[in-house]
RNA sequence: GUCCCCGUCGUCUAGGGGUCUAGGACACCGGGUUUUCAUCCCGGCAACAGGGGUUCGAAUCCCCUCGGGGAUGCCA
């Protein structure tokens, strides 16, 4: 039996989509579980809308969600050249073969004939199918045409009483007639580039792709395609359309829905695991209802019979759960260098904090993140040199009790305390001299040392926070409230 | 319009004739822990789209209807 392989066939005419995404997730672990080569294709026949900085983002957010082909643009591998603009010679030679042939033929329709007559025929209310206008012209009608100044387009003749049968791995078994496809489409434009649906089953086949894993829009083109490979003898790969992503409002997921490209999730500050976890979550579960698995388990439990037919709402509720889940349990070394650009740029000198003192700050406050950069809203507490203290900790600090607290807060660390023992003693000192205890004494500690009412438990805050940093904020505190 | 796909809690799903008074997760609502927040723990709310069949028995099989989505491009 030949050896497995699966492709990923961006076009690259914008910033990788989460759909794509995920097409592109399911192609890895799928290949990786049944062993196969993953062969990344760039579909640019698009010459409008293509580019290479297109191109290279796709490829950079491919990586960083830890997706590896075997074979591509910049990989190599034994089938290339693996971008279509570097491929038309080829396609050429097989639409020579199909002209030769008279399986398909020069077209002289002009856009705009061809946009009034799917005009007339929607405003009749039939469908449109393109009524063969070309199909038998004489070598006299093609001199007319060329004397003109047209260029044609080459389409395919779509034979008639075909039937296709396409053995979806899951969508199960799907039948069309060639009465149903639209008439003879186009194949290669006027420019002379070709069009996805004539090349797609050429590069499949040319690359040995044994299971095309795609989305399942591409389920009502798949005929076309296999009319093609029949009409150039080539064998049909696999398929497995993959039910669609959807936003909220059950429509295609797009811009409006939030963030929809792989790139904003990297900024915000997705850990590329969760979102990997999350894509292959969507449509699909264990056994045991596990939610948040590990990659190789992930691979271990997927079967693609198991995958849901049905399209699925895309919940970026439950995707930040889940990424705080891994923010949580993933290495903390890691976690804190990825969380320094944040700081840096919200304006921290991440470079002078010792390194244990910082990561001890990064853990206290990461099970408070969401996404990564949500540190910018918690680890300030231990980067200022004071806080200001927020709404409610105004009020607390302006109660009589608070005003005696500060005072002896900042008398304590003047005097008293040294920097070796004053974590370790400053409340029950402030307690000792108060006589106050429970909320009344702990609610005005917090607001006095952190600025709010929330955050991380005191006992380990305070010693984070420092004791030069303790005593200038009893002190700008006293000024505020008890001066 | 036509063709194709799909319909289980708000969302992702488990289920594939009896073990289903339908299970799990997120969200939400209570309660507990944390003298705060987050976490964590406990509890609750909440669904088989509708109608016909088949069957002793249907969420599960069949048909119809309705609903949703996709395709119908010189986009992919």
């Amino acid at each position: 039996m030949e050896s497995m392989r699966v492709r990923f066939a961006p076009s690259p005419t914008g910033f990788l989509h989460i759909g794509n995404a995920r097409t592109a997730v399911c192609n890895y672990v799928l290949a990786k579980k049944m062993g196969a080569a993953y062969v990344l294709r760039i579909e640019d026949t698009d010459m409008e809308r293509s580019s290479r900085e297109s191109e290279q983002s796709i490829l950079e957010d491919l990586r960083w969600m830890g997706i590896n082909w075997d074979e591509g643009p910049d990989a190599g591998g034994g089938c290339g050249p693996y971008r279509q603009s570097e491929r038309f010679d080829i396609y050429k030679r097989y639409t020579d073969a199909l002209l030769e042939q008279g399986k398909a033929y020069h077209c002289y329709c002009s856009q705009e004939e061809l946009d009034d007559m799917r005009k007339a025929a929607s405003d009749a209310g039939r469908p449109f199918t393109y009524p063969g206008t070309c199909r038998n012209l004489s070598a006299a009608d093609r001199k007319k045409f060329e004397d003109q100044g047209r260029k044609p387009t080459v389409r395919f003749r779509v034979p008639d009483g075909q039937t296709i049968t396409v053995n979806d791995l899951i969508k199960g078994r799907v039948v069309f007639e060639s009465e149903n496809i639209g008439g003879d489409f186009i194949i290669v434009r006027s420019d002379g580039t070709p069009i996805y649906n004539y090349i797609v089953i050429i590069d499949d086949t040319l690359m040995k792709i044994t299971h095309v894993i795609r989305g399942e829009d591409h389920l009502p083109n798949t005929p076309k395609q296999v009319l093609i490979a029949r009409a150039l003898g080539l064998p049909v790969p696999e398929y497995a359309h993959l039910a669609l992503v959807l936003g909220p409002d059950r429509a295609k997921l797009s811009k409006r829905h939030g963030i929809t490209s792989v790139e904003m999730y990297r900024k915000e500050g997705y850990l590329p695991e969760a979102l990997v976890n999350y894509l292959c979550m969507l449509g699909w579960a264990t056994e045991s209802g596990e939610d948040i698995l590990p990659f190789d388990e992930i691979v271990r439990q997927i079967e693609m019979q198991n995958l849901a037919r049905s399209a699925a709402v895309f919940d970026f509720v439950k995707l930040r759960w889940m990424n705080a889940n891994y923010i949580r349990s993933a290495d903390l070394a890691r976690i804190t260098d990825l969380c320094v650009p944040y700081l840096r740029e919200a304006g921290f000198d991440t470079d002078s904090y010792p390194r244990p003192w910082f990561e001890r700050v990064i853990d206290l406050v990461r099970g408070n993140c969401e996404v990564l950069s949500d540190i910018t809203k918690h680890a300030p507490l231990f980067l200022r040199e004071i806080m200001e203290p927020n709404e409610e900790a105004d009020a607390i600090l302006r109660e009589e009790d608070s005003r005696k607290i500060i005072a002896e807060a900042k008398r304590l660390l003047e005097t008293d305390l040294s920097e070796e023992n004053f974590a370790a003693e400053l409340v029950n000192r402030i307690k000792a001299a108060t006589g106050l205890k429970g909320k009344k004494l702990f609610h005005p500690v917090r607001a006095l040392f952190t600025g709010s009412l929330a955050g991380p438990e005191l006992d380990q805050a305070i010693p984070l926070i420092g004791y030069e940093r303790c005593r200038a904020r009893a002190e700008f505190m006293y000024g505020k409230y008890a001066g």
